[in-house]
DNA sequence: CACAAATATTTTAGGTTTGAAATATTTTCA
DNA sequence: TGAAAATATTTCAAACCTAAAATATTTGTG
């Protein structure tokens, strides 16, 4: 704690103005972040008869062409591993990528893209790309970049320590 | 569209530079979003035996000591109707808050909280804002304020249109 | 007044999400 | 080798979330 940290302390549970900024920070994050998402969960409804979280699996699968494991993808999108079987089921059901097996691991199985899976989401990457910067309209190439900055500092500092 | 965007647009479906560095922006705001959900999920969840969409609503309630319609409180957390209905009823349960009736209005209900409800608000409060500060402990008073300035832009231009 | 339109909320169906338990398989090592 | 530990995934229960339909009530209008 700093200097003008600690003199902003008091007895009784007060917190200091740096904290409430960090509190503001957040709460406007958070505000954006589901105003943005909200509009993009209606227009994936709309345009695709598809939802967000099906995007990001597609989206993280086109990234990796040769596939990746169940547990590769829950890791990458930052869900837990139930969450990514049933997204994939229904991924599965609509024809857009399939389950392979593992050569030597009857455990595991690697989820790519079909032909048709690689060709939606080529043409809904674009589609979705015009969204978000009609979205950000207002958000200049500075403004981007001073974004990305400040919040790749945050995520850096709450990176999940990796085991060794 | 000003003339290097308009120069870097192409036949075919390119997009421009300024468009990619919104999506990248977009993607480090999901990302932080989610990584600071999640841990505040957790902290929520076993620290307090609760959730975080019904912090939200007590903190919304909070704020509005008479109470709110669920109308009210539907629109001040940016989420369903149908939602908030099931949140307020296990809070109910927990006996944290009350729906009230409405004077010459049998279909709306006041929702408010319980002196047991704004007892524990106030607790939580101050640890949730510890934990957000802990989270956000390399974001400087700086880079506080000019992320707020950037996403409060972007809020602004995707303000709902309100009916007059 | 009657009755259509508007409003407030709940219910419903379908999907997303988590954490924990269950299942299946592979690896480790005594 | 063979049991225990580790790993990969699925299943499960509970909660969250949305959009749309249903219900109940109030308001506006001819």
């Amino acid at each position: 704690m700093n200097k003008s940290e600690a003199l902003s302390e008091r007895a009784g549970n007060e917190t200091s103005d740096l904290s409430k900024a960090r509190l503001r920070a957040w709460l406007q994050i958070l505000k954006v972040s589901r105003k943005i998402e909200g509009e993009l969960r209606e227009k994936m409804r709309l345009e695709f008869g598809s939802t967000l979280p099906r995007f990001d699996v597609l989206a993280a699968l086109y990234r990796e062409r040769d596939g990746m494991r169940m547990s590769e993808l829950s890791k990458s999108l930052m869900v837990s591993n139930g969450n990514v079987t049933g997204i994939v089921d229904r991924l599965v059901a609509e024809g857009l990528v399939v389950r392979m097996p593992v050569e030597n691991d009857r455990r595991a199985s690697i989820v790519r893209l079909t032909p048709a899976g690689e060709k939606d989401f080529a043409e809904r990457a674009l589609v979705h790309e015009g969204w978000v910067s009609d979205l950000f309209s207002d958000l200049s190439s500075g403004d981007a970049d001073a974004l990305i900055r400040i919040l790749r500092n945050i995520s850096h500092h709450n990176e999940a320590p990796h085991h060794d």
